[in-house]
Order: C-alpha cells, then sequence, then structure tokens
DNA sequence: ACAAAATTAGAACAATTGTTCTAATTTTGT
DNA sequence: ACAAAATTAGAACAATTGTTCTAATTTTGT
C-alpha cells in the first residue's frame, strides 16, 4: 500500500470515528506519521481526498449492483442481499453518508456524480419491480406514479437511515444491521405478495 | 422586536440561505448592522444562537401538533393538514434539517431534545393510526411491529426529505411541497383504506 | 554510478473566526 | 436629575487550519 492510499485509508477511518468537521488533514497526516506538507504533496486539497473516498464508495457500489443480474432468485432472497450488499456500503463510509447533505454542498462534483448515480438505480429498480411483478413476487395493482415514488423513498430509507439512526443516538456496533434491515423491510412489507 | 430577537431572526434567514457551514457571528452582525462584539454580548456562544432557534422549531411543532386533537376528520383530510403543517415547519426551518447530524453532535442538548420529542411523536402517531383503523380509514390487519417500523419510516422521511431534496439538486422555491406530498402520501398509499 | 525525478519534513504564511476586553454611550429606575 | 445597569463599537487576542515553500533525502531509470 503506497502512501496516496494510505492517506485515503487514514482520512476513511479517522472520518468514520469522529466526524467530518474535526479532523484535520494535520490530524490524518499525524496520525499516520507523516508531515503535513507531505501529504497536502500527494492531495492539494482536502476536497480531493473525500472525492477519491467517494469515488471508491461508487466503485463498490457497482460492484454490488453487478450481484443483482442473476434473476434466479426469489425477491425475498434478493431483498435481503441487497439489505446486506447497502448495508455494508453505509457501514464502510459512515462519514459520507451521515453528512451527505454538506459534503454535496462543500464539493459539488460528488453532488453531481450522486445525482448521475441516483437516475441509473431509479430505472434499475423500477425494470426489477416489473420482472418479480411478472412472477407474482410483487404487486402487480401499483400505479406507475406510485412506484416511482415507492423507489423515491427506497432512496431516501437507504440514503438518509444512517443520519437518522445516528441522530436518534444509536451507536453502529450492536444492532444497527437489526434496525436498518427492520427499516427497509417494513418499507416493503405492503408490496410483496 | 429587540436585539436579541432581530438576531435570532437574521440568522436564521442567513443560515437557511448560505448554510450553516459558511455563515459567521461576524456575517450575522454585519448583515444587521451592528458590532460582532455587541452580538456575543447577546449570545456568548455561537451554540447559543442555533439552539435558541431550535426551541423555537420546538414550540412551532408543538404548537401545529394542537390541531390534531380534533378528530372529526377523515383521515384524508387530517394528512393532508399534517403534511402542510410538517413542510411549513421543514421550510422555516431549513437549515436545521438540512445540517440535522451536524448539528446534533455539534451541540448535545438539541440531540438530546430532539429524542425526547420522537418518543413523544411515537406514541401519538400510534394511538392515532389506532383511532382511525377502528373507524375503518385505516387498514386492520397491520401487525404491532409493521406499524413501529412505518412510524419510524414516517420520521424518517419527514426529518430527511429536505436532505434529500436538497441533494438531489432541487430548489426550494418552486415544486417543493409537491415533490414532499408526493413522497408523504406514497408513504401512507398502502395503509389506507 | 549518477543525474533527474519523486518524496519528505518542517518552518512559515495567510486567512479566518469565535470570543474577550475596554471604554464610551444609552437606557432605566427612582 | 442622576446613579446604576444595560448596551454598543471596535480593537485585540488566541487558536486553528489549509496550504505553500525550501531544502534535504530517497528513489528511479539508464
Amino acid at each position: 500500500m503506497n502512501t496516496k492510499e494510505k492517506i485515503i485509508d487514514t482520512a476513511l477511518s479517522l472520518y468514520n470515528q469522529e466526524g467530518i468537521r474535526t479532523v484535520t488533514t494535520r490530524q490524518i497526516a499525524q496520525e499516520m506519521g507523516i508531515s503535513a506538507g507531505n501529504l497536502h504533496y500527494h492531495f492539494k486539497h482536502t476536497e480531493d481526498i473525500i472525492f477519491t473516498v467517494f469515488e471508491q464508495l461508487r466503485n463498490d457500489y457497482d460492484q454490488m449492483m453487478v450481484l443483482f443480474q442473476k434473476k434466479d432468485v426469489t425477491f425475498q432472497d434478493l431483498l435481503l442481499e441487497f439489505t446486506k450488499g447497502s448495508y455494508q456500503l453505509i457501514n464502510k463510509y459512515k462519514f459520507i453518508f451521515v453528512n451527505f447533505v454538506e459534503i454535496c454542498t462543500w464539493i459539488p462534483a460528488i453532488g453531481d456524480a450522486y445525482r448521475t448515480l441516483v437516475a441509473q438505480r431509479e430505472e434499475q429498480f423500477i425494470s426489477l419491480f416489473g420482472y418479480y411483478s411478472k412472477l407474482g413476487m410483487f404487486r402487480q395493482d401499483v400505479p406507475i406514479t406510485i412506484l416511482k415514488g415507492f423507489v423515491r423513498q427506497i432512496f431516501i430509507i437507504s440514503d438518509f437511515w444512517s443520519s437518522s439512526f445516528a441522530v436518534l443516538g444509536g451507536r453502529f456496533e450492536s444492532d444497527a444491521f437489526e434496525d436498518y434491515k427492520q427499516t427497509v423491510e417494513v418499507a416493503f412489507y405492503p408490496y410483496l405478495i
């Protein structure tokens, strides 16, 4: 692992622990035993560090979505896979989710990338629901406007569950996954057959 | 309106416009034509300003919830009232909603107050759903665990819709309310009769 | 082996920001 | 009217922080 990678790693870990607001580039450098000057040789601006972490998240996300190509599973199983997968990302990149609004206004490029991502995901989900409703595992009588609204709802939940969890005082170690799983399942509950 | 109130007003307006991260106490003072020293005579710490704004939000919220005591309306009507009322708060106190996680970690007293509030709201909603399911306007076959999860879901949506909206690049003036209304309605859609 | 390029540490810069301090002015209560 | 209290402006403090600059050291390619 070279210095650049180590910076990203340390930054991610520190941001997750202490939040984006309090961690400084000096602190990241100190934590890994290099000088602040050296850190800024590799990443000229703090934004560059965070943007690189976001790119990593996007890669991980894409990799996860590939798993949903094989469609020979029940919707229940697929849903569980999605829940597990998305939770892993939420957990690994806590600080991005928890400080998402702040990050997006601070670094517009991340906001832009996110919007592109959302547009893609939206289509994927709609077509997935269509597929499974033909198989009789998803309600068929749902108007398209509701369905689109439902997808939006799922995004709000998966993107901001962690914010809600943090604000409610939940600790990430223990029952976090159970809480997330519950929330996602409840959202899908009325639409499954 | 005395100086103290004017500070709160100006702070709210500036925070809503430019976000909590960039607005300084100096800027608030300048905007209203007083000195920074004077501002800090009235509010020793920036936190005190934000906490006072939060108290105002809490008061407004309580006042709104009073409206839900009169139960001689259909659930549909009540829901519309709730949507309008909560949107007004979201709009008036934009910056609190949009920077909620940040604020709660920065000022723990606000996090504490929020948690108390949520516990109260939870009960209110559950009993309201019970009432309306007896009247045949809300599904009766919903298990209590699901119902609690649904309430949680409503909270995530009403507390973080604005975050999602901001991140998706929405502008607050135009179609914001329609978007919010849609989202809330879709969430309730499967539970109404 | 050696010149060029990459990396590194540490000092220094520059700007920001919340907050405090002091002295003046205004307001209030009697 | 006048003393005490409240308010105000503006300078100054103190700490932080991202970033740059310089000179030294290490690594790389031939």
